[in-house]
DNA sequence: GCAGATCGGTAAAACGATTTACCGATGCCG
DNA sequence: CGGCATCGGTAAATCGTTTTACCGATCTGC
């Protein structure tokens, strides 16, 4: 019942929420009870009666911890920080749903910043990885992703983790298998008959873009098949669509393309210059995206697990964070797939090459 | 055990960075002094000596303030939630990307959420709403985004704002001119001969989705023409898929899409009817997205500026904090534009209903 | 020479939790 | 009855800033 001699305070302040203090006076405990009783502190010896009473109370007050305080308290926010290059782009928002998933079963939030404002190294850099907002900061570097922005930010010992990156040394890294992804799909071309494949790689970042290269030229080898063309491709539907009136007509009837974005504009550009596909020219991407098999042809892709990548990104960090040594995964589970829609056939009986 | 070995105060700490009492004592000031000059504090009288002597230790240390610390005391923490119901939407993340960037211009963070776990008003509610860990939330609700939810954080107090969707009374919204959208839409294909014009709509949330059917009904009577079918198009590519089956066959030669991904689905669906996109049948949606133009064929849609409604609703957000009341906006700037691509044309001749 | 102003700061109390060290009663054993 | 565990907690020091109130000198005017 209410405690009658209650000279002075209101029980729950008017304005605010009702603290640990509130729970502890009500309860007629110390605060420290209160804390290491929710905290579920092994070392707390509490009388069962006391311990129903403030639980009690606390769930009466409806009291819920101060975030901001605890943080401060313990040096720990709860909170992890994700650099994403370009929100907007369907692979890296699909991470990001992974990761925010991931994130809050573990009873962490998830921040979002600007990879290349962050790069900038201004004030949200200073607010961001210098002033304690976050615990860990998960960086997907986007084309421009330098790797003096990676070195600034790891001197600050922020835990640091790239996100579809592969690295050595001491920045951990997260990432997919991006050799076999153009492996898969360079062998399905060449399954077809494709005896000319090109790939639009992706220039930047280097460490992924060299794996896509490596896939499709092992495949190529391994089919005793001469190497096509090779121009870069980029990242986004514009890049694709100028790549490709940069690759010469005729001098390939397959094409890989190291991204999905550029695989859409790849298509366009084709059919700008009259070639049909997959008639003219067969077209395999890299990532499957939820509008792949509703473009036209519906565009055959190798999927890749991205949501996983976003998920097993944040566990890696939370590893991390916990005293582990920054890790250098590669998530092949679920494994690279290829998925055959209709953007890919055999060659046309008279080759490219004539 | 205490450490016997270890002198007392070293001037910049081993582990973590410099502190404002490093940097004062450093300056040989009190704390009151570094913290009013480096937040500007203009009744701070200051010799300018002392004011140089100050900075450039702070630089020196390479000092930045501990926002948690500065969050506690201020009980402000500088970072807006953003609650979504799907981050893999491209309509979402377009918003997203829009609100990020105003937020990040006026200093704030955004911190991600989900709209589902949200309402769910469990761990996630009560450590993001009720524990101090944001200034304020934007909320976008999805498709079972109920009013109870809403309710439940606005009981809270905290600064609630409700994005793409609008509002009377307490809890503010921003919105878009949904009317105007299907309005426009609608006219385009009246315009072009069209006298059967289907509605898939949204179905939830409610007030956007009676908006646009609205527009829908304008446009008709504006042109003279009878209501032609409406049918639950919803918001993903299979409902717009399943949509299709559910509308007569024949019973419109051209439709209206609320949804800019139900319209990829119903343009897929209608292909697996026998029907073309669009002699057969015309498809417009609303909303624009970056892949609109490579689909097959290029998808007629009203554009509507969905990352100024990021933007303004950041800003809007910005403004409640100040202490204004709950805003009720329409972003109507850039106006929503049509935009005309390929699977919009004139009626075929033989009439749909003939 | 003395009352104010003005200058150039300082002291100290918050903000709300966590955590380490310790403490006064009981109970138990011999 | 003395010693010493064990029980059931408590006190108080942080965490790093911000901010209000105030203070001792030095001028200034008369």
């Amino acid at each position: 019942m209410p405690d009658p001699c209650q000279p002075v305070g209101p029980a729950r302040p008017a304005r605010g929420r009702a603290k640990l203090s509130d729970v502890a006076r009500e309860a007629g405990v110390s605060p420290a009870v209160v804390s290491r009783l929710l905290r579920g502190d092994e070392k707390l010896r509490i009388r069962e009666e006391t311990r129903q009473r403030v639980l009690a109370v606390a769930a009466e007050l409806r009291y819920t911890p101060n975030e901001v305080a605890r943080a401060l308290r313990r040096s720990e926010v709860g909170i992890l920080g994700m650099a994403v290059h370009d929100t907007s782009n369907p692979v890296y928002s699909e991470i990001l749903a992974g990761a925010q998933a991931e994130a809050s079963a573990a009873g962490y939030a998830l921040l979002l910043a600007d990879a290349d404002e962050l790069a900038r190294t201004g004030r949200t850099f200073e607010r961001l990885v210098r002033g304690n907002r976050i615990d860990g900061l998960m960086l997907q570097r986007g084309p421009g992703g330098s790797d003096a922005a990676v070195a600034q930010i790891a001197s600050t010992r922020l835990p640091l983790l790239l996100v579809n990156d592969r690295t050595r040394g001491e920045v951990g890294s997260v990432g997919l298998d991006d050799e076999a992804a153009t492996y898969l799909a360079t062998r399905h071309l060449a399954e077809l008959g494709h005896t000319a494949i090109a790939h639009l790689h992706l220039g930047t970042p280097k460490a992924r873009s060299a794996a896509r290269t490596r896939g499709w030229r092992r495949a190529l080898a391994e089919a005793g098949l001469p190497e096509g063309p090779q121009v870069r491709g980029g990242h986004t539907t514009g890049d694709g669509e100028r790549a490709m009136r940069g690759l010469e007509p005729g001098s390939a009837t397959g094409a890989v393309v190291s991204n999905v974005l550029a695989a859409v504009g790849a298509m366009s550009g084709a059919r700008a210059q009259g070639l049909r596909v997959p008639d003219d020219l067969s077209i395999v991407a890299v990532h499957d995206v939820f509008f792949a098999p509703h473009l036209t042809p519906p565009l055959t892709v190798v999927r890749m697990p991205l949501r996983e990548l976003g998920r097993r990104s944040v566990a890696a960090l939370l590893r991390q964070l916990g005293g582990d040594r920054p890790p250098h995964e590669v998530v092949s589970e679920p494994e690279p797939e290829l998925v055959v829609r209709a953007s890919t056939a055999p060659p046309p009986r008279r080759p490219g090459r004539a």
